[in-house]
DNA sequence: CGCTCGATGTCGCTG
DNA sequence: CAGCGACGTCGAGCG
């Protein structure tokens, strides 16, 4: 990895163009040749980037831009589209390289595929005598996150969302529109389950006759670990 | 800004829990207390952060930290939430500071915005005798992005999208909803515009009388380029 | 390889 | 401040 601070320019072309005009920043040229310029704040995300897998060549400024006070021009061309970045240094105020070695990555803990997995596991949160029939039951516009069926035997479609917001309720109505063209399910119960639903959500549920289920993760994590350790 | 290469191991707590085991990272806090740390490759994203409002707060390790090898443990609090981001440092390769100033900002010019432009002049491509009304017509919930006239008088409303979604026909379908309240303009017929059309999103369309138009931007832009060549 | 969907999404605009 | 749509969305998981 490469860190180079410096008063720079840039320009991306691409998916769109755009400019970043005469400032210091700071230049990451990363291992794998992406690289990414950095303002002093801001959040996470750099002014501009190119995304691996990318060639980075350095190029010296011809009279016109040597004039303007460039030193240095990077070329960072992307290696399976048009997408282009181009850096003009003006000066370098540091620059270092430092060996990295490969990462092991982030493990996280607590989305979405956590939940949907810990309901199918936990299938009677949804009622006593409740059955699960798959996750991820396909339909023409995707994949519903659990299908189950009620102790009477009717179908119920599970939509589950960390944050359960407006867009959820739509999704699981999308689903339940299709899924009750079929014969063999209809009439399919919705339930609506996240671990923090938002009051909009709640009432447009309750308005489509969706039924919202709260879920605690810790809770079913607890339950998991439980069995876990049972067996 | 303060760079810092470091073999470090992090942890993350808020809306999620997230770990990181130990690796030698790029640890970035920028002036307004954000704290980035990168590994040598993948993209632009960090593989863990924090955003600004933030503030870093340096703390020894305590005896079972410091016998693990931890010289330092930084807390990174977010001002505004419980979000948590600790970051154990066991060895520092790297450690400088730089005054960058602030950042003039990136300008943009997309792509989106041209679409529309492009499909207005050619709106021969919604069918032989089809008359522009407006960019931007608008409703109570937010302005269609084209509202044209078929040859036979009838209105038609335009979404237009670089990439077709079942989000965008959702947005389609509430705009008709409303157009066909008015008694004026009943009944307007809708057409899903875009580069590409996602097969789901072409049969939530179809199901709802909806017709898809696939724009070809390169073709559309080279008429405008003639067009402009000419005149 | 393409497609779909979630995301600590983030960003920016508007009411 | 909330809501909503766009994003150079990115990235994982699956067929």
């Amino acid at each position: 990895m490469r860190l180079v601070v410096a008063r720079c320019a840039a320009r991306y072309t691409g998916r769109l163009t755009a400019e970043l005009p005469l400032a210091t920043r700071l230049v990451v040229v990363k291992a794998d040749g992406s690289v990414l310029l950095h303002s002093d704040g801001g959040s996470y995300k750099p002014l501009n980037w190119m995304s691996p897998p990318c060639s980075l060549a350095v190029a010296e400024p011809d009279d016109d831009a040597a004039a303007r006070g460039v030193v240095e021009i990077w070329h960072v061309q992307h290696a399976k589209s048009d997408d282009r970045l181009e850096i003009e240094l003006h000066e370098v105020l540091h620059d270092s390289a430092h060996e990295l070695g490969v990462d092991p990555g982030l493990v996280k803990d607590g989305v979405e595929a956590h939940l949907q997995k810990l309901l199918a596991e936990q299938i009677h949160l949804l009622g006593a005598g409740h059955v699960l029939v798959r996750r991820e039951y396909p339909t023409a516009i995707g994949p519903v996150d659990i299908l189950a069926k009620d102790p009477a035997g009717g179908a119920v479609a599970v939509e589950i969302k960390r944050r359960g917001d407006i867009d959820g309720v739509e999704q699981l109505t999308r689903y339940l529109e299709l899924l009750n063209r079929d014969p063999h399910l209809t009439p399919v119960r919705g339930v609506f389950a996240a671990q923090e639903i938002k009051p909009q959500a709640r009432v447009l549920a309750h308005d489509r006759g969706i039924t919202c289920l709260v879920l605690d993760y810790e809770a079913m994590r607890g339950m998991d670990d439980a069995s876990t350790r049972l067996f």
